[in-house]
This record gives structure tokens, C-alpha cells and sequence, in this order.
DNA sequence: TAACTACTTTATAATTATTCTAAAGTATGT
DNA sequence: ACATACTTTAGAATAATTATAAAGTAGTTA
């Protein structure tokens, strides 16, 4: 197998600490997703379509599920289910929040939204994480 | 066809205001949703098998499922997502926020939450509704 | 490096939630 | 009661996702 050079170890680093062999697909795979300047949204399907387009030799299905899969369990994507049920994957793990427009999706920075009161937790348990989606329609 | 009493009145309204007939296995399906205390939350799936549990002749899946979209579209009832890519509804249409704690959802009132700052809505566009969920996971 | 073993990839089948279809049944206006 | 448009139903179809198992590959060991 060829060495790896060093420019992809960020993205092998993701992989590994996601229990995962950094594989050419998976390497691939992560390097589409994180190896950019904006963070980004995306469902599996889109994932697949838009990566497997200009590939002469496609990833399997299989591959994206269990990739970025293993990617959200470590933490390094944050999961959200849309109206249609179907997982969206966003790629900004930081504690955020969100605009739904019409099946599209926008991030909110979370400090635009502060509470002035919030429930405690039900004995026993603890609050994990609170995410706020703000739905919107058209003017009007 | 007998004639319907009055005391499903409150039901068949319901439907009626979705666009419906008050067939009888829809004023079953209403009963069984509003006829009670406390508000719930089910998926079609659990609706359908409560119900059909006890009865001999069974009521199709498509009639749950349309039946619930007529009266979620009218008003009647709220949709969520769950984790697992599940339509979930709550028979609780006022304004309220959610606690999700491994797959059980429970309410919160919407006087438990309140906003310090919300975002504008980007224009052109306003704000539908503001929906907190607050996640759980054990103590320690 | 050779060889081994456990992990991967892949195509395909299976599953789950949901929607569609079309034939037989029913509510409602007249 | 009649006619008609709306319903119900079983079963097929679809879409997203997960499972399977055979062939391939990474990482370890000798």
C-alpha cells in the first residue's frame, strides 16, 4: 500500500479516533468533508451523489453510512433529523442552533439566542445539550 | 347508517374541520386521541397497534396514517422528529418545548423556557414558531 | 518481507416507515 | 333511496437505512 503523507493526517486523525482504518475511501471521505473553509450540511444521499460524481469508481453506500456514522459517534459531526425524517450531518460541531426554511437549513451562532430561564433536569438526570429550531415562513 | 349521538360531537368536529368524513373508524381514531385528560405522544405505529390490539375487525395503516395527517395539518395535532428518523405527535398543540431522555419524550410547558435574545428572521422572512428540546442523559 | 488476522468494502438483500393503488364500501346531498 | 364523491383496505411501491457475506486490505508478527 502507498505511505501516507503527512497533509491528510488531520483527516486520518479524525478517522482513528473514531475506531476507524484510515482506508482511501474513508480518507477521501473525510478530507470532502472537513477539508474546507465553511462548515457544511449535508444527508447521506447528498453525500454519496455529490462525492461519487466524478469518481470513475464509486464508494459504496454502505461506506458513507458506517463512515459517517463512526465520524458522529466521535463527535466530529453533530446529527439532526429534518421534517422528512431523513439524518442531516453538519460538519460545525460547535454548540449551536438553527433556522428550518422550507427544507433548508441555516445555522444559528449560539450566542444569538440566550435563555432567561431554563427548566432543571428531572431528578437523576442532566441536560446534555439544548437545541433551539426556529422555524421560518415567508412574509406575508 | 346509525345516526351519530351527540357525545362525539367535540371528535367529529375535529375531522370534520380536517377535511374529513366522520367514517366510523376515524371517530374511533379521534376518540382515542382527544377522549382523555392528559395529553400523549405517539408514532402511527404505536397508535395503530394499541388500538388494533383489542379489536377484531383491525383498522388499516393507511387509515391511521391519513387520519393523523388530516388532523396534524389542521391543527390538531404537533409532529416532531425523533432520533430514529420517526414521526412523533403530541396531542398537546399548545405552545411547549420537550425534554428527550433516551427515546421517552416529556413536556415543558412553555413558561419553563423563556429568551433572553432571539434572532431576526432573515428577510423576507418571519419567525413560524420557536421549538427548544432539551436533551438528557444520566447523572454521572 | 511474508503471512496472518481482523477489519473493510461492496453488491445485494432485508428492514422499516411511509405512501400509493385500485377495487369494494360508505357518507351525504337531493 | 340514488347518485356521486369520498373512504377503506390489502397489498404493492418507495425511500432511507441496516444487515449479509464474499472478496479485498491494513496492521501486526515472525
Amino acid at each position: 500500500m502507498p505511505k501516507m503523507n503527512n497533509k491528510n493526517k488531520i483527516f486520518i486523525d479524525k478517522l482513528r479516533s473514531s475506531g476507524l482504518r484510515p482506508t482511501n475511501q474513508r480518507v477521501e471521505i473525510s478530507k470532502f468533508l472537513f477539508n474546507r473553509k465553511k462548515t457544511f450540511h449535508f444527508t447521506v444521499e447528498e453525500l454519496k451523489n455529490s462525492m461519487n460524481l466524478k469518481r470513475p469508481k464509486k464508494i459504496s453506500t454502505a461506506t458513507f453510512y458506517n463512515t459517517v456514522h463512526a465520524l458522529k459517534s466521535a463527535g466530529h459531526l453533530k446529527e439532526f433529523s429534518l421534517e422528512n425524517n431523513t439524518s442531516c450531518y453538519d460538519t460545525n460541531i460547535t454548540s449551536h442552533h438553527h433556522f428550518f426554511d422550507n427544507g433548508r437549513v441555516i445555522d444559528i451562532k449560539s450566542d444569538k439566542i440566550t435563555f432567561q430561564k431554563l427548566p432543571e433536569a428531572p431528578k437523576g438526570k442532566k441536560i446534555k445539550n439544548v437545541e433551539v429550531v426556529i422555524r421560518l415562513e415567508n412574509n406575508n
